[in-house]
DNA sequence: CTGGGGAAGGGGCCC
DNA sequence: CGGGCCCCTTCCCCA
């Protein structure tokens, strides 16, 4: 009995001191952390004091893109963003995306920063979401953030220019596929679809993979076949704690995992043939085929 | 049920 | 402004 107390005593003076050491390098990552934040700022306030000292030297090169340009008296005198200036007589190019944004930074984001791109239910349920640095700049007064949007009306799609817009509507709202497939008649509506597609018919694969040397017709298969060589799985599905490499994968297993959750009288998908139902439409569809086989 | 490839839709943006 | 390319996302199918 005795020893039980001795062993109870020792387990109880180990974890105390496992509890501790685990607190003390919280508190040195946190602080870590801060002393980064606090460097960061001041990094930020030097390179917003180098801009604005920057843009009152040469206020003309910093028009932006939307500006109209305005005639210019000196041939030489370029005015656009897009020009080159002779440094030392060393072309340089202008980077005039990365003054704005530099020149927008604000010292801190607001804070209901939304994140564009990110599915903030998927988020709220652990869904890994990577964040472009145009995600980062979107929150934080970037130039494209501010810019006047043209939305359609029809579906209240934003786009930044008119001509996108236009193609927009005639694909998604005219109900015309203006490109048909010589081979097998299919109607797309884009040229690019089409160019595609005939890809396929022709077995056109001009994507390698560099690790196995497979053939690909699309960078994005391509590129998401890679990542089996890799072993990136960029979707983490909350639900069951696992990694995967395909988006879609995610979704049909969060539909199963949510539709077990709730009662199976709760599924959503149903067979309009025999009334069964199922978690997903991919399960469905499955289903769907013993009718037709029986037919 | 899971993992993987094929195909298409559609927005961004360069030229 | 439009064509075309790039890329991401979504859906489907199959082993």
């Amino acid at each position: 009995m005795l020893g039980e107390q001795r062993l109870r005593l020792l387990v109880r003076e180990r974890l105390a001191a496992a509890a501790e050491e685990i607190f003390g390098l919280v508190e040195r990552t946190v602080a870590e952390y801060r002393e980064e934040v606090v460097r960061s700022r001041r990094e930020i306030l030097q390179l917003r004091e180098q801009v604005e000292r920057l843009s009152e030297l040469r206020p003309p090169v910093l028009l932006p893109k939307a500006e109209p340009l305005q005639p210019s008296e000196d041939p030489d005198h370029r005015t656009t963003v897009e020009t080159k200036e002779e440094v030392d007589g060393v072309q340089v190019k202008q980077e005039p995306p990365d003054l704005f944004f530099l020149a927008d930074v604000q010292e801190s984001p607001p804070e209901d920063a939304t994140l564009p791109h990110c599915d903030l239910e998927a988020a709220a349920r652990g869904v890994t979401v990577t964040l472009s640095e145009e995600d980062w700049r979107g929150g934080e007064g970037s130039s494209s953030g501010r810019k006047n949007k043209t939305a359609c009306r029809f579906c209240g799609a934003a786009f930044k220019r008119d001509c996108d817009l236009l193609r927009h509507t005639a694909e998604s709202h005219s109900g015309r596929k203006a490109f048909k497939c010589p081979e097998c008649g299919k109607e797309l509506a884009r040229r690019d679809s089409l160019v595609l597609h005939l890809r396929t018919h022709r077995g056109e694969k001009p994507h390698r993979c560099p690790f196995c040397g497979r053939f690909f017709s699309q960078t994005s298969n391509l590129r998401v076949h890679m990542r089996k060589h890799t072993g990136e799985k960029p979707y983490y599905c909350g639900c069951c704690q696992k990694m995967v490499a395909h988006s879609y994968h995610l979704k049909i297993c969060l539909q199963r995992t949510s539709a077990q959750a709730r009662t199976a009288g709760a599924r959503a998908f149903r067979c309009p043939r025999c009334g069964k139902k199922f978690c997903t439409a991919a399960d469905l569809k499955v289903h769907k085929r013993i009718h037709e086989a029986r037919k």
